[in-house]
DNA sequence: GACTCCCGCCATTGG
DNA sequence: CCAATGGCGGGAGTC
C-alpha cells in the first residue's frame, strides 16, 4: 500500500485545462496496450518473478486485466506460472519452442480429426470442409459427451473454456494450417467446431478479441483484412526473433490519433459511465435472462455453411511451412519522430514511466530510420 | 448500426 | 472460510 491511489484524475493531455469532456477513451484502456505496457515494464534484463499485485498497481489497472494479460502470455511460454500471484518470466526467446510444440500439437488433432473423420478428401478447390462436428480441437484427454446425458460430464469444462487454451488453439489455426488470414468469426466457429449459438458464437468472438488484442501486442499477429472480403481478420506474423521488444504494430496505428503506448499507465480514473443500475437490478436481469435463454434453440444446424476455408490437410511435420512472414508490406506508413515527440510530450511524474518512455522512443527511432531506409518515400499515406 | 471489446459481477478453485 | 482466479456477457465506445 502505497503509491497511487486508487482513483486518479490525472489524464495526460497536453492540453492545458479546460477538457469540459474529458474523453474517456476506450483505446488507451484496451488489452493490448495495457499488454504492451506490461511488456514493456517486465520484458528486460533482471526481471525473474512477477507479482500479480504489483503489476497491477504498477500499471494502474484492476487484477482481473493483470489475470488476462498473463493467461495469454503464459499460453504462448512467455510466462509460466511459480506459485500463487507468482509468475517467472521467461521472455520472449521462450516463444519459438512453444509454438513449435503448439504445431506438433495441432498437427496431432489435425489426423485424429481425419482418422476418425476417415473423410480425407483433398480438395483443391475452394470448398474445403472442415471436420464435420462437434469437436472443437482440445487437448483434453477423453470426450464422452453425449448430448444426451447430462451430469458430471465435464469436470474440467472450465479448463476448456479458458483463455490460455483458447489462445492456443487459436494459434494452432495458424501454425498448422496453410491459413496465414483469419478473421475471428471464421476463427470461433473453427474453434468451436459447431454450436453455431448465435449466444456462444457471440461470447468466443468477445474472447478471440481479447486474445487477438494482445496477441497484436507482442507483433505475432497483425489485423488486416481478408483478401476478398471486406472483413477484418488477423494475418499471422510469428516469432520475428527479436529480443527486443517491438512496438511497431501498436505506434502504427497511433498514426491517426493517440494509440499511443504510455499514454496513461494510471488509468483507473476515468471510467466509461456505468449506466445507473446497481448490481442487484443487473444480476437478477442476468438471471432471468439466463431463464429465459435456457431453452436453446437447439436447431441443429443443418446447412454445414462451410466456410471455404483451407485446413492444410495436416501440417508438414518437420519444418515444413512454417510460417516466417514478416511485415513485408509497405503500407506501413511513416510519420515523423520529431512530431510525435513533441507532439506527445510525456506527462509522466512517474520515474517507471518516463524510463519507459525512453525505451520505446528509442526502439521506435531506430526502427523508424529503417524503414525509411527501405522506403525512402513515405508512402502515400491513404487511409488505413 | 455493425464492430469492438472494456468492465466488473460472481462462480470456481486453491489454500 | 477467505482469497485468488477467471468465465462471461451487457452494453458503452468506435468506426
Amino acid at each position: 500500500m502505497s503509491d497511487l491511489p486508487p482513483e486518479n484524475p490525472n489524464l495526460p493531455l497536453t492540453s492545458s485545462s479546460s477538457s469540459l469532456h474529458h474523453s474517456y477513451s476506450r483505446k488507451q484502456k484496451s488489452l493490448g496496450l495495457l499488454c504492451t505496457n506490461f511488456l514493456a515494464l517486465y520484458n528486460r534484463h533482471g526481471i525473474e518473478t512477477i507479482g500479480l499485485d504489483d503489476a497491477a498497481s504498477k500499471l494502474g489497472v484492476e487484477r482481473r486485466r493483470i489475470y488476462d494479460i498473463v493467461n495469454v502470455l503464459e499460453s504462448v511460454g512467455v510466462l509460466t506460472k511459480r506459485a500463487k500471484n507468482q509468475y517467472t518470466w521467461k521472455g520472449f526467446s521462450a516463444i519459438p519452442a512453444a509454438l513449435k510444440e503448439l504445431q506438433e500439437e495441432g498437427a496431432k488433432d489435425t489426423f485424429h480429426r481425419f482418422y476418425t473423420n476417415e473423410n480425407v478428401k483433398v480438395s483443391d478447390d475452394e470448398d474445403d470442409e472442415e471436420e464435420s462436428s462437434s469437436q472443437p480441437l482440445s487437448s483434453s484427454q477423453t470426450d464422452t459427451s453425449k448430448p444426451g446425458s447430462l451430469d458430471s460430464s465435464k469436470i474440467d469444462n472450465r479448463r476448456e473454456k479458458s483463455l490460455g487454451l483458447l489462445t492456443q488453439n487459436f494459434i494452432k489455426l495458424f501454425v498448422c494450417s496453410e491459413a496465414r488470414i483469419i478473421s475471428l468469426d471464421e476463427a470461433a466457429k473453427l474453434l468451436l467446431g459447431d454450436a453455431h449459438n448465435t449466444s456462444i458464437m457471440r461470447t468466443k468472438v468477445r474472447r478471440l478479441y481479447d486474445i487477438a488484442n494482445v496477441l497484436s501486442s507482442m507483433n505475432l499477429i497483425e489485423k488486416t483484412h481478408t483478401l476478398d472480403s471486406r472483413k477484418p481478420a488477423f494475418k499471422w506474423l510469428g516469432y520475428n526473433g527479436e529480443p527486443t521488444f517491438t512496438l511497431s504494430s501498436d505506434l502504427m496505428q497511433a498514426e491517426s490519433t493517440k494509440r499511443v503506448f504510455g499514454t496513461d499507465l494510471t488509468n483507473v480514473s476515468v471510467k466509461r459511465s456505468r449506466t445507473h443500475e446497481n448490481a442487484t437490478e443487473r444480476r437478477i436481469k442476468m438471471k432471468q435472462h439466463a431463464i429465459a435463454d435456457s431453452s436453446y434453440n437447439q436447431s441443429s444446424d443443418d446447412a454445414h455453411e462451410s466456410r471455404r476455408y483451407k485446413f492444410g490437410l495436416f501440417a508438414p511435420a518437420a519444418g515444413g511451412t512454417y510460417p516466417a512472414a514478416r511485415l513485408e508490406d509497405n503500407s506501413k506508413r511513416a510519420f515523423d519522430v520529431e512530431n510525435l515527440v513533441s507532439d506527445y510530450r510525456p506527462t509522466y511524474q512517474n520515474q517507471v514511466l518516463k524510463d519507459l518512455f525512453a525505451h520505446y522512443m528509442d526502439a521506435w527511432k531506430s526502427w523508424y530510420s529503417e524503414v525509411t531506409q527501405k522506403n525512402p518515400l513515405p508512402d502515400t499515406s491513404k487511409r488505413h
